[in-house]
DNA sequence: ACCTGAACACCGTTCAAGT
DNA sequence: ACCTGAACACCGTTCAAGT
């Protein structure tokens, strides 16, 4: 490793920084609050200044969506090392997911507004590869879990499923969810009780289908869901619960 | 019914057209491309002109929403005309939401544009509170044909669930593909191959899983998609398979 | 070498003036 | 009564000037 400057350190931590305010300010006042103009009042830096660590904001916004999916990332492998059946595993990442999005909304949001019409093309293309290049990173942790269940024989996937695909239904209710919540959705006067729960109500209901042994009927994972997150994610947990 | 005068109807006719041209903008230019400038230059009127008949942007945007969720109900209706068992007649709902957001993209991912940060807090609560009413008239299409199902036999919701809960999970399961589409996710690198097919294996398991009766293995589902085409979309179907 | 902030462009919104 | 477009405010981006 080489050392680095006095420098060199200034300027990272500015540019996390950057990145800390942003998070903060799209939190509070939303995506169309957020600007170049903000950023430097609440940096206390100049505009000037902002401009040379990003060219542009919607670029700001990239290089936030990154640093999430690295913590995304990191969430998938701490729920890896958690030790049981293949079935408990992907609750496992499944609570990792939940406690990413939960923790993280900015940034999970981000993934889809950085690719949406109108930002997307400001984006240069080797920043849109190395995004591309992180999301791949997660959906393969989900995958090791997949191909794991059918080694083991808990799972046969149905013909022409490939292990990915099954990944995208999990992301889909996930970020169904997510986007329920974030966006104010009335989904109350619309008859559904609880979000989270009616989640994990159709995942479960999507896994027995296949089936993914052993199936909810035959072990109890309400168990195994307090303690993955003993062991694993106690002070995310605690984090939430205290909002 | 009251007789418009000609002026009310040349008022009504702009009103469509300025939605018309907003639409159009969006799919070629993007969101971020929109704006009133655009929507005057586009209409030949000026932006006084436009601000007479929405007071913002973004509450010219609600009312594309509207106007779609209006069209979508439609489509669900026609839907609900089709002959057959209860899984027959859920695939009709099925493949009119995929007609739906297949050709109006725009009013189909606006629905959650207006909901989002920075955008909601500008539009009245009463185009909310419309929205809302026309949101639940979609769903409460789809509650339909599982009810029938449930007094048929053909289906048993697992406990705590109600009908509104299956239908969040087809529509997080739809969104997604079209998020995938729209914002050129890069879902191929991902090991993900056909979006549509994908969509439709992970429901068609989550059907047979519940189970809801008759399951794909004991009906050709197929062949009810094709005869649901022909006899309820077909100029829909044409209109896709010529782009 | 690094940082600043004035200057410019673009667009949302308003409103006095025109027909 | 209806429509227009100049005027103003706000913010993204640039760059000449300052330290």
């Amino acid at each position: 490793m080489t050392k680095l400057t006095r420098k060199q350190r200034e300027i990272i931590a500015r540019q996390e920084l950057i990145l800390d305010v942003s998070a903060k300010l799209i939190a509070e006042q939303g995506f169309s609050n957020f600007g170049m103009e903000r950023i430097a009042e609440l940096t206390e830096y100049s505009k000037g200044t902002i401009y040379q660590h990003f060219q542009c904001k919607e670029e700001v916004l990239m290089h936030l969506c990154m640093r999430g999916l690295r913590i995304w990332r990191d969430f998938f492998d701490r729920a890896l090392t958690f030790r049981g059946n293949s079935r408990e595993r992907l609750l496992a990442i499944h609570l990792a997911h939940d406690f990413y999005a939960k923790l993280h909304p900015v940034e999970y949001e981000s993934i889809y507004t950085v690719k949406s019409a109108g930002v997307r093309e400001k984006i240069s293309p080797e920043s849109h590869a190395a995004q591309n290049e992180l999301m791949k990173e997660v959906i393969d942790r989900v995958v090791i879990v997949i191909t794991e269940a059918i080694e083991n024989r808990d799972l046969k996937l149905p013909e022409n499923m490939a292990p990915q695909d099954l990944v995208y239904g999990f992301w889909a209710l996930h970020y169904g969810e997510l986007m329920f919540e974030t966006f104010n959705f009335p989904y109350r006067n619309m008859g559904i009780g609880d979000l989270e729960n009616n989640v994990r109500l159709v995942l479960r209901t999507l896994l027995d289908g296949l089936p993914w042994e052993p199936v909810s009927t035959r072990h109890d994972y309400a168990a195994s869901a307090e303690r993955i997150v003993r062991e694993i994610f106690p002070e995310e947990a605690a984090s939430i619960a205290m909002r």
